[in-house]
DNA sequence: ATAGCGCCTTGACATGGATCAAGTAATTGA
DNA sequence: TCAATTACTTGATCCATGTCAAGGCGCTAT
C-alpha cells in the first residue's frame, strides 16, 4: 500500500493495543473492519476440533489483515492473535468501504494485495498437498533468506512451536528434521539463528527431494 | 458478478474453445488476462516436481478466474485445464484494467469476489492440514449437497480420479474411504450419484470423526 | 452386442509423520 | 542469579495413507 494511502487511512483510524497471546478476533465474529499491524507480530489461524492449529498468515508491521470479511459481508474464516506485545490499526467497516470508493486507486492496490494472498495460499496448498515436511521447511528458510537481505545468515522470527504450526507438522518432526539437515550439512543451527551452507543443496530438497 | 457487469465484460470480450484436456494456461505463464466460464468445466491446479496433481478450483459456467496475475503484474502461479468442451470468455489485461477503473461498482464486486476465494483456500488448507480424509470428503459432499439443492440425492460433477486430487488424496483411498462411510450406512453409491442416509453422521464426521 | 480401454476397486505392503513419554536446554521473572 | 516455567529434543511406538500390483466393471465405438 502507498504512503499517500496509509497516512488517509491513519487520520480516521483508531489503534488499539494487545499483549502477547491476546486474541484480536475470533472465527466466526462478524467482521466489523479493517485491521493493520503498526508495530509487533500477529499471525492468523484456524484451530481444529481437537485444538491443533494451522497457522495461515505471519504479518509484522505495515500488513493489512482482516479483509476478507469486509468486502464479503460475512464473518472472519480464522483467528488472529498478537504473537507478542503489538499496536493493531483498526478502521472500521462504513468508514473503510467510504474511503475505497471515494479513493480511486486504492481499490487496484487492494485487489493486487488480496491478489497475493491468493498467490500465497496456493503455494501453501502446494506445500501441504504435495510436498514432504523437508521440503517445506527448506522452502520456508528460502521464503525468510529472501525477505531477510542477509542471505547466508537468517533470524526465525518465531518459535519452532509456532514454525510447526505453520508448515502444518509438530515440534517434534521440525526437530527431527533439522537434525537431518545438519547432518547433511545444509545448515547450521543455534537457536534462533540458521546459517545456510549450502543453498543448492536447500533448493533442491524444497523442490523435490527427501533427505 | 451482477448481471449488468456480465454484459459490459461480454461485449469487449473474445470466446475461446476448447476441448476436453486441453490447457487454458499454465503455471507461470504471463498473466494476460482474465477468463470466465461461458459453457463447460475447467480445473485449476499445481503439478509438483514427480507429477502429483493438487487441484484448487473446479469451475463452472460464469465463473471467472485467471484474474491474480492482472492485478498483480504477475505470472499465473496454477496452471487450467478444459474438464470438457468448453467455451471460455477471454479478456485482455489492459481493456479489463480500463473496465474496473471506469466502472464504480466493479471494483468492490471483484474484491468480494477474491475475498470469497480466500476464504475458501482457508478452508482448503485447514481440511489438508487439520483434518483427515473421511472428514475432507463428507465436507466434499455435505457442500455438494448444499450446492445442488436436491438434499439427499447428489450427483458427483467429477470423475472419482479428479475427486481425489480435489480433496489430496488417492483414488485408491477414496474408494477405501467410501466402502467405509457405506458400511456405516451413511451414505449410497452407485457411479456417479452418491444418497446421503445420515446427514447428521456426515457433518459429524466431517467436522471431527474418523470411520 | 462385444471388444477394448479407462476408471475404479481390492489386497498386500511400505513409510512418513503423529503421538506419548521422558529428559534437557533456554527464557523469564522475582 | 537462581528457581520456575516454557521451549525444545530424543526415543519408542503406532497408524493413516501412499504405493505397487492385479483384477473387475462399465462406457464407447464399431
Amino acid at each position: 500500500m502507498s504512503d499517500d494511502h496509509l497516512k488517509i487511512i491513519a487520520s480516521i483510524a483508531t489503534t488499539l493495543n494487545f499483549d502477547k497471546g491476546e486474541m484480536i478476533f475470533h472465527e466466526g465474529d462478524k467482521g466489523n473492519g479493517f485491521y493493520m499491524v503498526e508495530t509487533g507480530t500477529i499471525k492468523v489461524f484456524k484451530l481444529s476440533f481437537e485444538g491443533k492449529e494451522q497457522i495461515l498468515h505471519i504479518y509484522g508491521p505495515g500488513h493489512a489483515f482482516g479483509e476478507v470479511p469486509v468486502f464479503e459481508g460475512k464473518n472472519f474464516p480464522a483467528s488472529s492473535m498478537a504473537l507478542e506485545k503489538s499496536v493493531i490499526i483498526f478502521l472500521p467497516r462504513d468508514k473503510f468501504v467510504n474511503l475505497i470508493t471515494s479513493t480511486p486507486g486504492l481499490g487496484m492496490n487492494l485487489l493486487a494485495d488480496l491478489s497475493r494472498r491468493l498467490r500465497e495460499f496456493t503455494i501453501q496448498i502446494e506445500n501441504l498437498s504435495l510436498k514432504e515436511v523437508p521440503a517445506r521447511l527448506s522452502a520456508y528458510f528460502l521464503t525468510l533468506s529472501r525477505e531477510q537481505k542477509n542471505e547466508k545468515k537468517i533470524m526465525l522470527p518465531i518459535s519452532k512451536a509456532q514454525l510447526s504450526n505453520l508448515i502444518g507438522t509438530t515440534p517434534e518432526t521440525v526437530s527431527r528434521v533439522l537434525k537431518k539437515m545438519m547432518d547433511s550439512s545444509l545448515i547450521e543451527v543455534q537457536t534462533k539463528t540458521i546459517v545456510i551452507k549450502d543453498i543448492e543443496g536447500l533448493q533442491d530438497l524444497s523442490e523435490s527431494g527427501s533427505l
